[in-house]
DNA sequence: GTGGACAATAGTGTTGACGATCTGCCCCGT
DNA sequence: ACGGGGCAGATCGTCAACACTATTGTCCAC
């Protein structure tokens, strides 16, 4: 049931500050209100939702200022996930990763910002199944899914996936060549620059 | 509801592993089995308890391996907190930085292990505060929650304290002397030198 | 003595109803 | 016209009862 819901919320059907009223989900869902009230109460643990004693539930709005925050803990997580995965990337990884940059520059370079949205997903998933280590795999995929709209708006940013495509570039030589450290580096330089983009936004909303 | 319980459990009221009977807590806490459910649900996302299906709740076991995740994970987004708190201490915040330091080590002259533990988590909650990031804030404090056990073990290590107190002195100077990257350093050296230890257990336990 | 079916038990999952609380609106007095 | 009190609707929080599942212990055949 979590699940679901939580799809939905990701996938927009929910906008940020709509509310969710427990007997429609039930409708919606065909469950118990018990279950959705389970649903809401671990969403709202994990940030995507905010709860009110007796006003109910809503979409959480998650502000720029907050994206900054999460994409800055995220850089401290994955700068820790990248530098793992560098030191624990077998070979068949290191073939898996070359071959998803050549997949991200194709699509830079036909100018699908769809499909290299979702190689980038994949790569960080990757890296984050790589590194094995669960703490910070789990926290990161649940920042990732707080900031996820602005994710969006990012990748429609005009030659943003240009400059993304040379910063995972570096990033998977430094885990292909077992470097650490600068491993570490890359995927911090390239979340900062994300974090550039964002702090562009917050002056206008 | 959900603070009473998870004070409780990291009081050491209910053991890891101990089993979490809806029924029997609602009697403890004189409240409706819907209040116990919606507490449980919550700290199982919090990583405190798990729960299976139709099995029920346990508390949460911790390995040592798994510690050495937690405080990994803890390295990297205090680190981040550490740089930040540099960059934004107030005056105020410093001189309370060098107290609370002062205080500790008259606790590790007193051999006042207790105290000292006290201590050392102020500090940490204080650099926190400091730091004014929620996001990763937030995410400390429950990483330090699900590792408590362990934390509390490591205080009670012959010399510990005194090795301790050295890094988080030389966290604090770094922070009081607004040196951003030095700060982050050293609590990085600290809590590697925390992880130094956990390993030292993991090939007893 | 051992393995398998079966009943008893403990505990969770679900449902429906009821009371508490908040919100928006209308009415009334000024 | 305007502001406060109170009413009604909507929604959440809680409770008790029932249904379902997993586990444990027992009995019997072999």
């Amino acid at each position: 049931m979590t699940d679901l819901l939580r799809d939905d919320i990701l996938g927009g059907v929910f906008p940020p500050g709509e509310r969710l009223i427990e007997l429609q989900l039930t409708e919606r869902y065909g469950v118990g209100r018990a279950a959705i009230r389970a649903a809401l109460v671990e969403l709202d643990a994990e940030g995507l939702v905010q709860r009110e004693a007796n006003r109910g539930a809503t979409v959480r709005r998650i502000t720029v200022a907050e994206a900054v925050e999460i994409t800055q803990a995220r850089a401290a997580l994955e700068g820790l996930i990248a530098r793992l995965a560098a030191e624990r990337a077998s070979d068949g990884d290191r073939k898996a990763l070359r071959a998803l940059v050549d997949e991200m520059a194709a699509a830079v370079a036909g100018e699908d910002t769809m499909a290299y949205s979702k190689l980038n997903r994949r790569l960080h998933r990757s890296l984050c199944t790589i590194a094995r280590h669960r703490v910070a795999d789990e926290m990161v995929a649940n920042l990732r899914n707080r900031a996820a709209h602005h994710q969006f708006r990012l990748a429609l940013v005009p030659g943003r996936a240009g400059e993304s495509l040379g910063q995972h570039r570096a990033i998977v030589e430094a885990v292909v060549a077992g470097d650490g450290p600068a491993a570490e580096a890359a995927m911090r330089d390239h979340l900062a620059s994300v974090i550039e983009v964002l702090r562009h936004w917050e002056a206008f909303d």
